[in-house]
DNA sequence: AACATGAATACAAACGATTGCTTATACTTC
DNA sequence: GAAGTATAAGCAATCGTTTGTATTCATGTT
């Protein structure tokens, strides 16, 4: 049996297509239609199953009621989680987020954008990458609502949610020093991608104020793309040639995994022979041993914050720039004892 | 600047609308448009940065090249490695995918469903929960495209792609035998599901395969309901209750990562106290130290022939049932070494 | 010169809902 | 009994496309 419409429902009770409207919208007592039609009008639409055609409801109205959430990898833990949280937080509000991963692939992330803006969703949760920034740009002078997440660009004026993510390796590296490390790597990725500068920052920042020199050999930018060597064997290689690294920081959970791959493929015991400290926590963090110290995100409060202000942007349509930026934690396992002090400053 | 319609397009070059339309959907030259109109129409279309209005276009053919994905839970790690399997392969057939999680929750299960109903998608990838029957029902009724995955209703006549879940929790049992373990128990969880009951008989038919004797007493199944006990405290209780257990098969990625936090909270090693194997691989299993041996699924297949079977629904018209059942395939790492034989054996 | 042919484009209906404006009837009120 | 006012409902335009069916004009044919 086809779908019925309105006007199917109208010819079967014998009232005009706006009297069936106003009543199954569920204004007809305040429009005074009579209590006999409106009993008779949801009868038939309940018999004939009726589910009103989205599209024309949305083509007249302009609403979805619909979100749109791109991230760079959906498998990846901390963007699964958030997408959890985002879908919890829209659905509060009556609102369902359509999500797609942009694969960290600039080429498709583009493409995905674009996609996702002809679908006209109400509005757009996105962890831009570079290449999106003028996609972005049109979102901004359409004056959709729109709020990015875990990234900004720093010329749009856009609403963002985001991690500390200077603090977050300042602090990591700050405890490393403490803990009486001293040949402190940085294994990050190629982008220029806002975040990993700040982390980047980060770390500089902390190890001049811990009195120890940046070296630019201490850290490895490792390259994502397809035709480079794999990922686990670049670090390898890095790792082999500075033996003299006693600590490790990752700026992100993906690298955090891989370099730990990388790490038992060399025979390096963590903790006995390196720190290591993580973007991201996950559950092979928390629960191998040893555990591995993280700096973890606060991922409910990046969603919860990041669809109350979308959702501010769409029903009240307060368009000012926020800009949240909330504080990573810094969770210590085993992954980061102390080391031993050299006898001789005893 | 407000969204470019046709219309606007129309008034500007001085052609009509149903031009524009032809022109821009890339028929102009078919359809003999002179090639002046057609670089004059295109050239306006992208000043105005014209993207077509997509409820206009739904309503007016009734295609969304979107399809909706409902799984139990983004945030687990098979789901979203499935997911981003899902989005490629749609990607490839111009489709997008919009995706929700139903919590495994039941009552909200069935509203998500509802919501992606309304949405009147071309198609649905559902891994459905025991209270999807009567929605499920209903889309096959309505000769609505669709393909269950992971679990299937035995009375519903719906495609489906799972895993031989019989033969995976078999496979593993039987090793565990084979390597001389005796008091094999299983985790798994409390519901109905098909994959849950199938995985239970693989067990029992491996223990009798074995002369072991089947004990309701080394089976838990776990509760997941919110006001009961924490899942790692039920464990934590199981174990404590049969300290005779030398190995456990647990029948979810989720259920074995929270066991080995039960396992190391009571002190016992994995390998050394106790063999474990679990169903579908993650880093953590990977990873970890000794590295957990699993049945893993093969997420690219299953996403793959999902996709290739309700692709072929929706545009070729095939409805014919396809029932896929993929083989597991058990991966050995250092959870179940061999164990020693008795000395009075030798 | 009458007619057919084909090229190039336009008209207008349809998709299914919403909504501002009317209309028709009945009931008050002076 | 005329005017005013609730009450109960319907008309018809509209959202932006697509598409079957015209229409217009120039050219070719006989």
């Amino acid at each position: 049996m086809k779908k019925a419409s309105l006007k199917d429902i109208a010819k079967k009770t014998g009232v005009s297509v706006t009297t069936v409207s106003i009543v199954l919208n569920g204004n007809g007592k305040e429009r005074k239609i009579s209590d006999s039609v409106i009993a008779k009008v949801e009868r038939v639409a309940e018999k004939l199953y009726y589910r009103p055609n989205q599209f024309a409801k949305s083509l007249r109205t302009g609403k979805t009621f619909t979100l749109g959430l791109i991230v760079d990898d959906i498998s990846n833990f901390f963007f699964a989680h958030l997408s959890k949280i985002v879908e919890e937080e829209a659905d509060k509000f009556g609102y369902t987020v359509m999500f797609c991963s942009s694969e960290n692939d600039e080429g498709k992330a583009r493409n995905v954008l674009k996609i996702l803006l002809d679908k006209q969703m109400d509005g757009y949760l996105i962890a831009p990458t570079l290449s999106m920034l003028p996609d972005v740009l049109q979102l901004i002078a359409e004056k959709r609502p729109l709020v990015l997440i875990d990234r900004f660009f720093q010329n749009a004026t856009a609403s963002y949610v985001t991690l500390d993510n200077y603090k977050g390796a300042y602090d990591s590296v700050d405890y490393f020093a403490n803990q009486g490390y001293r040949n402190i790597a940085l294994i990050t990725n190629e982008t220029e991608q806002i975040q990993m500068k700040e982390r980047f920052e980060g770390y500089k920042d902390a190890l001049k104020k811990n009195k120890l020199s940046f070296l630019p050999a201490l850290v490895k930018k490792v390259s994502f793309k397809s035709e480079d060597e794999k990922i686990v064997i670049q670090i390898e290689k890095f790792l082999k040639a500075r033996p003299d690294i006693d600590a490790i920081l990752f700026t992100s959970n993906n690298l955090g995994v891989l370099g730990l791959e990388s790490l038992r493929n060399l025979g390096k015991k963590v903790a006995r022979d390196i720190g290591v400290i993580c973007f991201d926590d996950n559950d092979l963090f928390r629960l191998a041993s040893p555990g591995i110290s993280v700096i973890s995100q606060p991922i409910k409060q990046i969603g919860k914050n990041a669809i109350r202000i979308l959702i501010d942007q769409i029903e009240n349509k307060d368009m000012g720039q926020k800009h949240i930026v909330l504080s990573p934690n810094l969770v210590i396992r085993d992954s980061t004892p102390a080391k031993a002090v050299a006898v001789s400053a005893l």
